[in-house]
DNA sequence: TTTTTATTGTTAGTAAATTAACATTAAATT
DNA sequence: AATTTAATGTTAATTTACTAACAATAAAAA
């Protein structure tokens, strides 16, 4: 794990591997800094610059081996050991996200999933699904570090306080509540309304050239 | 409409307009900048910033006056007339997204919904509900610029296109397909996995003090 | 063999985002 | 009435993110 990597370039890093592992290896196994940037609409410069981050190089004529650089970039962002995940909260929106991650094959493994009415434990994918009142031993048993949170707004609060205080470390949070966490814990706040009004923002911007407003 | 707001800057006030429509005008009806910039973990000195950008005065004890701000947030980032938006892929995904995005009353209008498979045209929420092969005549008939794309992966590719073919501007995209469109229309990725990679990374970064690694 | 070409690795420069600093103000306190 | 206090509005400084530029390199072409 290269530490003290800036937080774009992870992301970034994250992007990288799972376009690559999707890209088709048939004419040639090398990828070079323009075509990876086009993919993302970005600047083959930053690319580039990424790589240099996580001490890969390539070749200065095939460009880099796609390969390796899954890899490295596995070696760069991936924890040593696995990483387990929980996911609170299963409806409809929970559902759904804990399948998109299932199938997207990432490193990290779901290791538990909670929900919160009152039936009793079920099968959800691979694994169980608690009910939420047993959510803090599950996490502490299983040594859970993150947790995914797509609860209802009103349980959203309360519940977060709950999982903080089952050890976890780091929370992507898929409701619009803005949680309030000790300092050491990570949020990662996912709020689509904002980000759909910005869209909106800039697609009027430009849209209308001039409202013509004092 | 304010123009050439920081991009963050609208996701910001995006932000602040949703905490404050939820805050409990019990006591007072103002908030100062330190409440609202704890309320979203973010520098009070942000607030004052962002605030000033849109030319929003609070009072210099008082504070901001809450219903006031959540106006001028609306002059500020949203447009004149409604804009519509259509939901593209009305799987599990697409469906918690859209119920998730009414529930949350924006002033985005959700116009239309396109399923993939072969169905008719059904119900959804407020609003009907087409078959993929009419979208391009929908929305050109709605005149709708923003589109939230959420269909499987193996879909994406094509059906972005046909809705920037269809006139669309805008589009918040679900898929971890990046999209190849036009330098005028605007794309908004809403990547889950490079989200959930990157707090799984800063979290480890800081459970694991040091790995020896040369 | 020499020249051209294209690409990496890296530094330097630019732009954007964030945070600190502080003058200004008016209420509250002495 | 004078002082303290705490907040805003705004500028300046800092940090982070991004992009341009280019030397170094090795293949391909002349």
């Amino acid at each position: 794990m290269v530490k003290d990597l800036p937080a774009n370039t992870v992301e970034r890093l994250s992007l990288y591997r799972r376009v690559l592992i999707n890209f088709p290896l048939d004419e040639t196994p090398h990828i070079h800094s323009h075509r990876l940037a086009h993919l993302l609409k970005i600047n083959p410069a930053h690319v580039r610059r990424d790589l240099m981050l996580i001490g890969f190089t390539g070749d200065i004529h095939k460009g880099y081996n796609i390969k390796k650089l899954i890899d490295k970039v596995g070696e760069a962002i991936d924890c040593r050991y696995i990483q387990k995940v929980a996911f609170v909260g299963i409806g409809d929106m929970g559902r759904a996200v804990a399948e998109y991650f299932n199938n997207m094959k990432t490193k990290l493994k779901v290791a538990a999933t909670f929900r919160i009415n009152d039936e009793p434990a079920t099968q959800f994918m691979d694994v169980k699904c608690y009910n939420i009142s047993r959510m803090n031993e599950i996490l502490r048993k299983e040594k859970i570090e993150i947790a995914v949170l797509a609860v209802p707004q009103s349980f959203a609060k309360d519940i977060s306080k709950a999982i903080v205080h089952a050890g976890v470390k780091g929370i992507l949070n898929f409701t619009s509540v803005h949680l309030t966490v000790p300092k050491k814990v990570h949020v990662e706040n996912y709020d689509m309304i904002a980000k759909l009004e910005k869209l909106a923002y800039f697609t009027n911007k430009d849209t209308c050239p001039s409202e013509g407003e004092e």
